[in-house]
RNA sequence: GCCGAAGUGGCGGAACAGGCAGACGCGCACGACUCAAAAUCGUGUACCGAAAGGUAUGUGGGUUCGAUUCCCACCUUCGGCACCA
């Protein structure tokens, strides 16, 4: 028997695969397609755990896919633009471009360690002048159809990292950079936005894709879509004051407005006696951070601004104050008060006096406004409403909306808490925004025969809050496009979750140079059929990816409404000491040095073992161990002859009946993501095959058809150890090109079965019966054993269950 | 406060559709091989009990012949949102 040596083997089938082409995806129109996609690594210098546990029980799929039949396309590439490497540049002095294609480079042959199939010759990197070059013709294409602008106004910026965000990036309670962690700041800026809110509605919908609960919840309370009515108050000046109400049929108990004290009627409805207190007020509430104005348990500030504004339903002049509990951002940036049914406005009634009015009264209930401790949200009749007082809640939102429509006063509307995508940020590394600002012209898009606008070489990265391009000496001044003349070009990069949302298109031709993508290999790849990942995107990469998407193909670039079907997430390997894995708690698991020590096949198999993939749990360095030794015992149980066929027909029968049964749990996992338990059914056929072969089952033919069978079923989890026991068993080269093993129905059939014999639902006795006995039999059986001869004794059976192949319950 | 997910041995976890709870692996114990150890192989391993038997899937109820699984309430942990009008 040859020695086991994972080292030899895998480089020596990594090599051959490679050399042969065995996993290259070519378009074919005669084959079902499978695109599975796997999100694309930074590359941050080495490969760590996670990037196993992300790609090689998505790769096993792949693989299982395959050779269920399908053209799986399974491609790899380097999310290459990003702070990482200019943060590096920063530190070390190394050029953001050569730290990055080094780390590339490294990322490669460890990726290339995994034995997976990817299909290297649809490699992209985001950072690469041929990929980039269409990330700006995206950029120009929205910039055409009026989904990017730019705009002056509040942005979050993160000091630390010297640039903006997304809202999307900006994460918790004390609104830290989802990457440094540092705590943003408000700051007023130039910037441009993807207008990502034209697509809230449709994003809100799922039903074309199976996509985890999570996600699907994730995103829909980013979205954040509320329904209510847009009602316009008039100031005393004359000015209309637009508000969002969820609640219109409580207008008649708006008894004051308030406005966030950024509003700008602010300045011109402060009537002299009041403007010292006002200017005092908005300046401490500009003084102070998001989180100090957000904190809800906060006591409700705020003053009057001596104004005062004509609510539209009954003409009432109500009293126009500002305080910080208005938020500038949601809505309007001012509301009306209704303090008898929203909590906060009567909060804020009660500690400056403000009438509190009674408009909705629940049924059976006579609310009076003194008594009341508390705001009362809950349905009921209009009360004090005019004309529509005594409507019944059901008709109140309705009947509300048609009057102040009628009176021209305000619509339907609705409302939601996603934001644009701010997509510029003041930093090097990223692809440069192909815009150009002529004085006399105005801002245009650089033309497309000049894409890509490349990133120089030369800059100084020096954190100083400005983008690095914007210091070049020579490479913002260029011409105009239009006229000719003088012209300066935009200074900062694009997010990278701009280059991220579309790379899944430039990996169905990295080669092509027409267009993004060859529309040939798009009509037979797209959509992605499976995508996997970490959850952390769900509010970023996949919502912008989506956006993007629907924004193409109205574009017509595009087809299609979604661009990946099925998601699937993946969970966290932790620490050994169920920390996140970090070099400061030091609890970092090295792959390079587990594939040195076991072997790819085995770290595959454990990752998949070892915990639900879709949860992860802690490592563990005893429990790769186990795996490690059931690979060992697969080589030695299949390779190590044994003497003498003695096997009875009833030891060969069982065997292929567990290998059948296993044949048919494998299947069903694979196709669930069920990865640990495809590695224990494999574990329990092998720990048959040993009782069978010390009976001696080896060499009877069934023994080869169970070692065939195992041998490709293993195929997919560790590809090496299956390509080199195929050759040794004598089959031809590949494993990996043969066809997934066909269930034998009949094989996998029990003949006979065990009964469970309960006595009141009680396990009492186990009886073996043939698989089709009947039930009459059964019950016969059942009640004639003799535990339940002893345990029934006297008493006689009032009812007898039995479910057929399971088991029989006797009630007494 | 609102929304979501998860609670099963010493540990990771299993139980397809309401029907044997704890598969598989780790760990541990004992044994074989060995001068010895490692490696390997074998046996055992939820808890209480000498046994018969009893008790166990976060807690308390309910539905059912039968509940880890379905329903209600609660507790704990994790994640998201949050003065969002």
């Amino acid at each position: 028997m040859p020695f086991y040596n994972p080292n030899e083997i895998e480089a020596k089938w990594q090599a051959r695969w490679e050399e042969d082409g065995i996993y290259q995806a070519d378009v074919d129109p005669d084959r079902p397609k499978y695109y599975a996609l796997t999100m694309l690594p930074y590359p941050s210098g080495d490969l760590h755990i996670g990037h196993w546990y992300a790609m090689t029980p998505p790769d096993a799929r792949a693989r299982y896919l395959r050779m269920q039949g399908y053209n799986v396309m399974f491609p790899i590439g380097f999310d290459a633009f990003g702070l990482p490497a200019e943060n590096a540049a920063i530190k070390r002095n190394i050029h953001p471009r050569e730290w990055t294609y080094k780390n590339i480079e490294r990322m490669r042959k460890q990726l290339r360690s995994m034995g997976a199939m990817f299909d290297w010759r649809r490699e992209m990197v985001s950072a690469d002048p041929e990929y980039y070059k269409w990330t700006q013709w995206f950029f120009i294409k929205l910039f055409e159809n009026g989904l990017a602008y730019h705009k002056y106004s509040p942005v979050d910026w993160c000091p630390n990292c010297n640039t903006t965000l997304a809202r999307e990036q900006v994460w918790g309670d004390d609104r830290h950079c989802e990457r440094c962690g540092t705590p943003v700041i408000k700051k007023d800026l130039d910037q441009w936005f993807f207008r990502t809110t034209r697509y809230a509605d449709e994003l809100l919908k799922f039903d074309a894709i199976d996509w985890p609960e999570r996600v699907r919840t994730l995103q829909t309370n980013w979205i954040g879509r509320s329904e209510g009515a847009s009602v316009i108050f008039t100031t005393e000046q004359g000015d209309a004051l637009e508000v969002f109400t969820t609640r219109p049929d409580t207008l008649w108990g708006a008894t004051f407005m308030v406005m966030a004290p950024e509003h700008p009627l602010v300045a011109k409805l402060t009537t002299p006696e009041q403007k010292k207190t006002v200017d005092a007020y908005v300046l401490q509430a500009t003084r102070q951070t998001d989180v100090q104005r957000e904190s809800a348990d906060k006591e409700k500030t705020g003053v009057f601004t001596g104004g005062y504004a004509i609510n539209p339903v009954n003409n009432e002049r109500i009293p126009i104050w500002i305080a910080d509990y208005v938020l500038m951002s949601y809505g309007t940036g001012a509301i009306m008060a209704v303090p008898a049914h929203d909590q906060r406005d009567f909060e804020f009634a009660r500690k400056f006096g403000l009438e509190i009015r009674v408009v909705i009264q629940p049924e059976g209930e006579d609310i009076s406004s003194d008594k009341m401790s508390e705001a009362i949200p809950a349905h009921g009749m209009m009360v004090n409403s005019g004309h529509l007082s005594g409507t019944p809640s059901g008709q109140a939102f309705d009947k509300a909306v048609a009057y102040i429509e009628g009176l021209g006063k305000g619509r339907k509307a609705v409302n939601y808490r996603l934001r644009d995508w701010l997509i510029s940020r003041q930093r090097y590394w990223g692809a440069p925004i192909p815009m150009v600002y002529c004085e006399k012209c105005g801002v245009l898009p650089v033309p497309e025969e000049q894409l890509p606008v490349l990133l120089p070489d030369d800059v100084e990265w020096k954190p100083t809050g400005e983008s690095p391009l914007k210091l070049h000496p020579t490479w913002r001044f260029t011409t105009c496009p239009n006229c000719g003349g003088k012209a300066e070009r935009e200074t900062d990069t694009m997010d990278t979750f701009m280059c991220s949302s579309w790379y899944h298109l430039r990996y169905l031709s990295p080669w092509y140079h027409e267009g993004p993508f060859d529309p040939a290999e798009y009509d037979y790849w797209m959509p992605v059929d499976n995508y996997t990942g970490g959850i952390e995107h769900a509010t970023m990469h996949l919502i912008y990816t989506r956006f993007f998407h629907k924004a193409l193909r109205d574009m017509g670039i595009t087809r299609g409404d979604e661009p990946m079907l099925q998601l699937r997430n993946q969970g966290i390997v932790l620490g050994e000491d169920s920390e996140k894995m970090s070099k400061s708690h030091g609890n970092v698991v090295a792959p390079d040095n587990l594939v040195s020590a076991y072997g790819a096949d085995t770290l595959r198999a454990y990752l998949m073992f070892f915990a639900r993939w879709d949860l992860g749990a802690p490592w563990s360095n005893s429990g790769i161990d186990g795996t490690h030794r059931w690979l060992r015992r697969v080589w030695s149980v299949m390779l190590e002859q044994a003497p003498g066929v003695t096997a009875s027909a009833e030891v060969v029968r069982n065997l292929l009946r567990k290998t059948h049964q296993t044949l048919r749990s494998v299947t069903h996992d694979f196709e669930n993501f069920e990865f640990n338990t495809i590695i224990s059914s494999l574990m329990e056929l092998l720990n048959e095959m040993t009782k069978a072969k010390a009976q001696g089952a080896w060499g009877t033919q069934a023994w080869d058809e169970t070692v065939n069978i195992y041998i490709r079923m293993l195929a997919p989890v560790a590809p090496h150890i299956s390509e080199e026991l195929w050759q040794l068993t004598g089959n031809r080269y590949s494993v990996h090109q043969q066809a997934w093993p066909v269930l034998d129905e009949e094989a996998a059939a029990e003949d006979k079965v065990t009964l469970v014999v309960q006595i009141n639902g009680k396990l009492r006795d186990r009886i073996e019966v043939p698989a089709d006995i009947d039930d009459e039999g059964a019950k016969n059986l059942a009640l004639n054993s003799e535990a339940v001869q002893k345990f029934l004794g006297a008493s006689q059976p009032r009812q007898v269950i039995y479910v057929k192949g399971r088991l029989v319950n006797i009630v007494v």
